[in-house]
DNA sequence: CTCATCGTTCTGATTTGGAGAACAATATGG
DNA sequence: CCATATTGTTCTCCAAATCAGAACGATGAG
């Protein structure tokens, strides 16, 4: 980063109100947003902000900072609006593989828009749930959920999604609900994978991490199809928020448990570790980034991890 | 970096009228100023510079973009100079070690300078030639002139040490003076160091490397020392330019074999790994690599590393 | 008094950017 | 016309910077 980096985070510091407001609209972590701050007010040796939890107070310094950095800060605005638009549009072949339910449930219209934003980037959308491989596959980017961060190429990670457990009316009928996460094995367990046996994580509502292992009554890899499963009655399945969304609106579905966090999964965006950022793939991770910050725009109130 | 440090590199850029210019006046490579330039013109998507080898024309968006980025790049200086004087005056102890003739022949109008611009910083200067332990000694900084990077601390390079080979006129009297590389292990060699045999490794014009191993007639940590020996005609010697300046100009060394190269030493800043950097500590690293871009002063003709 | 939320600090991991080598391109001088 | 020097570019590796996340302290509200 730079001194001019660390005076636009202090004017949109300024402008939020409080590091925690800041760090969800930038999109980074508080801890990073308190600690560029510090080190800007450091560096000039004086306070910027009275700040400590629930007490926010502009300095008379930080104040005149505030007012002089504004100005620059929306001309470089200005200047990338007018320089961003004023070259030749962005053309070529950009590939993408995403995964199908992830894809068709939570990026249909992002990819749209994209592709009517930038209609000369020839525009690629693999919709396939396999780890493929970047660099021989020839993909620019990835798109992957997974529990742990992907290792083999550059990641950058997008947001997370969260799960929870759900039912249908019609299996609770049959099968009292789970009162506690000890119940779960009693169930018919529905998992996204394959395992002839595997291990789910939760963490209570006090902290508490505790796990539970099972036979599988159904394994897949369609997030869709255990989606169905589940709203037929096969059996107790945990999903992402993004699948179930019109099944719970619906009433086809009823989360279970809903004290229980299940730990979220990461969405990452990868590409390979040789290939450099060309123009197209940039503003696609940006548009991509900005778009799962704001929860899509499907989902305003999808609040932006912090 | 950022895009608003970009924009910085560019406005210095076209300032300079050239790469190569730009790199030397930043203090960075020129691969690393190539590679900004072309990743900003990849940004907007235009290109900014019409350069080749022995070409430099502005473009018409470049034109403009550097009229508009000067403006508010300015606006940062001015913010910077003001704030940065605007607060409290750095105070507290900061302590270096620094070898005792770089020191004293190299930093000693730098050190008294620092301490005149920050009177409230208690700067202590240790002139030692001992690896110190940092963390244990309790030193901020400590400066190193080695071949290579210490790797028990984190180092910042300030610069190079360009070393020759030289004999006095009154040694070269009774021993004619080496015509080639491997005429010098007839001669009566002075190490800096201490080793039984050691290796003295040159890179002919041709590029090749050459070394030779030898005996060393003396054995010593002190420039200064091995400066006297040499002028009193004990032998050849191998050192540094700063050490040698004034026994040159009065004739009492002669410089051998003036087309082979001697690789040259790094000048290594070197901080423990678990200090984070304050404030004083920030200044005086600033200061001591702006001194050593510029040659610290005392000899503008030395160029800049590129 | 307890709990929730905010801000801070620390550590490990990840990303970014620079150094340097190698090479291509171009201009100049012999 | 050829050789050399200098500039600009590209690539790879490594160092440095920065971020994420965990843990903890502080503060306010109920």
């Amino acid at each position: 980063m730079g001194q001019m980096e660390d005076l636009r985070l202090f004017v949109q510091v300024v402008a939020s109100g409080s590091i925690s407001k800041a760090a969800a609209e930038l999109g980074i972590a508080k801890s990073a947003v308190s600690r560029r701050l510090s080190l800007l007010e450091d560096r000039y040796g004086t306070r910027l902000v009275d700040r400590s939890p629930g007490h926010w107070d502009l300095t008379e310094t930080g104040r005149e900072l505030f007012q002089r950095a504004s100005r620059f800060v929306s001309d470089v605005d200005d200047i990338e609006d007018d320089f961003l638009s004023n070259g030749t549009a962005p053309s070529g072949p950009l590939s993408i593989s995403i995964p199908r339910d992830f894809g068709h449930g939570f990026l249909n219209k992002e990819l749209i828009d994209f592709q009517a934003r930038h209609p000369d980037i020839q525009l690629t959308v693999d919709f396939d749930d396999r780890l493929v491989d970047l660099a021989r596959e020839n993909y620019d980017f990835a798109i992957r959920i997974t529990e742990t961060r992907p290792e083999d190429a550059i990641t950058m990670k997008l947001g997370t999604v969260e799960h929870c457990l759900f039912a249908s009316p019609d299996y609770l009928r049959g099968h009292p609900a789970p009162q506690s996460i000890d119940d779960l094995p009693k169930h018919r367990l529905l998992h996204f994978g394959w395992a002839r046996r595997t291990v789910w994580e939760f963490q209570t509502q006090k902290g508490k991490r505790q796990q539970i292992e099972f036979q599988p009554a159904l394994n897949s890899n369609s997030g869709t199809f255990l989606l169905d499963a589940t709203i037929q009655g096969h059996g107790i399945s945990r999903l992402p928020d993004f699948i179930v969304t019109e099944a719970l609106a619906a009433g086809k579905l009823v989360p279970l448990l809903p004290d229980i966090a299940v730990p979220a999964w990461g969405i990452y965006l990868l590409h390979a570790r040789e290939r450099r950022l060309n123009r197209r793939m940039r503003l696609f991770a940006e548009d991509i980034r900005a778009a799962c910050l704001s929860g899509l725009g499907n989902d305003p109130q999808a609040a932006a991890q912090s």
